[in-house]
DNA sequence: GTGAAAGCGCTAACAT
DNA sequence: ATGTTAGCGCTTTCAC
């Protein structure tokens, strides 16, 4: 039976176990075991249940935490919330975590190495029962993390040292591959690799992926065709303008991440190239958007959801097993209409 | 200096305050003095900080938060972390949490209710300072959080009931309307709305706005052409093609949110549909492919990041303030391709 | 400037 | 089955 005043309100600071006790006549350890689970009286239960419903009690998780040394709270800390990939990674996380009954603290970095570790610091302090990241500081940092006692598992990025932090990859170099693959049986050999990309999404592989594909295949790389761009919208664009205005004789285009692509499928509109007749477009990361354009976009696609949920699986119950290296989950090639034959010359 | 065993760690439970003060020979309240900005001299400082460095020492949140009464964390709870508005928003609160110092717990209720009230019960468990939410469970559970001494902020929805729940609301009415007047004003009489939308968008204000601006207009409603769906995908592409197939002479299609829209986008497609020659298509939401699809889609945009961004402020700075109704905030409306002067008949 | 001690809300060991 | 008590890590009076 809250007091609700007109205004400004009483800010009734919350009843407590020992309310509680003593508004039912009992000790706070009989409160207690109603509310842990502990073994008590029909009756008395009861009688404990009612008072703690009038005076509107709910356990302080404050100090149950104290006591328990456990918080029961997992952090997460993403590049961009707002990238596709992103936003399919916390939402496995928070799918697996209410599974295990964890709650979870969110935080983006945005790249800055100084905000990631200050977040880092922040959900230590927090005792958070572990620390789920797409790493895009310093390494060291973490593995320091890991020094002081904490449990980080990182996800799409594997941060060189000592392996004391679990991790979840996906494995773009079988997706790269697959799509080079797809794109050489069509017939293309003058391939253009747009690098960078969307948060979340290290270009370093890719290309090397790009390279050895190409190499295993047998078809020669062009330099000037590999290019690379920062992963912001207007480096993005700027490059897979560079690349498709000089007409370096690209038949098909790469794009190593979803915002580059978005960047080449808008340079080509403008340019008035006919997709697939002029130029092949494919990319990697599997947005929403690749089926909405026209043509729809081939694309990888990359299992945001399932590296969350596996993240924290590992971080909440397999802990110990973990050594044995990455985990790596499998990427899928979508095809759809953006990729074509080449145009013969 | 942590002793990082061979294999399963030594788990080497936090140093506590005590330890510190053990270490650098002073009493614990000095310790905490230095880590809380009290005075101390700068040698007895440098001696703690030393010890602390030593021993990897951070102070507990959780006891902290026992001794204070307040956690410096706020609740946030949107139907899909996965939905481009909610992310803009997610990514809103999470800017303005910064500049407070606080922290975000982040949870998704995927329009359900009893998950919604679990979530908001355990929030409140973990004594946050506020809760921000995108409702679309019971009402009377949010007042009832409020009635327990919570301070809640409801987002792009209004909460029935007393208006003891502070609230920002985006200017859907005003969104609507626009689009209508430009619909109107390329020379449609005939245009068709589908309800329903993404979460984060209720689709009667839009659909009222709708109705009323063509009355105003002194545009007839053609009840054939106002479609519901329900805030999936399937159900989305099950009332576009519905209403698109039976071809009921809609010369312009009003998507009321972007899974609707993309559903029209894509029926369009299917049915060969030129767009805006055929039809013209207009959505509310301008999300990021609105720009990739050919043509680029017309759309009311909603500030989103703005939102979560003024529903913290709220809930952290202008809680006395706050008596005086909704924070309204603006769309806009992005002009694109996407729609022409109807065809003549 | 610094230390001792109380107490925040809870759980668990121990006593009854 | 239930009550008493200690103590989780911290901040903050209150002495000195």
């Amino acid at each position: 039976m809250g007091d609700r005043g007109g205004s400004g309100r009483p800010a009734a600071r919350p009843a407590t176990i020992k309310d509680v006790a003593a508004a039912a006549g009992v000790g706070i350890a009989t409160v207690s075991r109603v509310f842990s689970g502990g073994s008590v009286s029909a009756a008395t239960r009861e009688r404990v249940l009612a008072a703690a419903g009038d005076l509107d009690y709910r356990p302080s998780a404050v100090g149950r935490s104290l006591k328990l040394q456990r918080t029961g709270g997992i952090g997460l800390i993403v590049p961009d919330v707002t990238d596709p990939f992103c936003a399919d990674l916390i939402a496995g996380v928070l799918e697996c975590a209410r599974t295990f009954g964890e709650h979870v603290l969110l935080d983006a970095a945005h790249g800055d190495a100084g905000r990631e570790a200050a977040i880092a610091d922040r959900m230590m302090e927090q005792r958070v029962d572990g620390i789920i990241v797409v790493p895009e500081g310093d390494p060291a940092a973490w593995h320091s993390v890991v020094g002081a006692g904490g449990w980080v598992v990182s996800v799409d990025r594997v941060l060189p040292g000592p392996p004391d932090v679990l991790t979840v990859l996906i494995d773009d170099r079988a997706g790269v591959r697959a799509l080079v693959e797809y794109l050489v049986g069509l017939g293309h050999r003058r391939i253009a690799f747009l690098g960078a990309a969307s948060p979340g999404a290290p270009t370093g592989v890719r290309e090397a992926a790009f390279r050895d594909t190409l190499a295993q295949l047998g078809v020669a790389v062009d330099e000037d065709l590999v290019v690379a761009a920062r992963p912001e919208r207007d480096s993005a664009y700027a490059a897979a303008a560079g690349l498709l205005q000089r007409r370096a004789g690209a038949s098909a285009v790469l794009a190593a991440g979803h915002l580059i692509g978005e960047a080449a499928v808008l340079v080509a509109r403008e340019l008035d190239l006919r997709v697939p007749a002029d130029v092949s477009i494919a990319m990697v990361g599997d947005v929403s958007w690749a089926e909405l354009c026209d043509p729809p976009l081939t694309a990888v696609a990359r299992p945001g959801h399932d590296a969350g949920y596996r993240a924290c699986e590992l971080l909440l119950r397999d802990r110990t097993r973990a050594r044995g290296g990455p985990v790596l989950l499998p990427t899928e090639l979508v095809i759809r209409g953006s990729c074509g034959p080449p145009r013969r010359a």
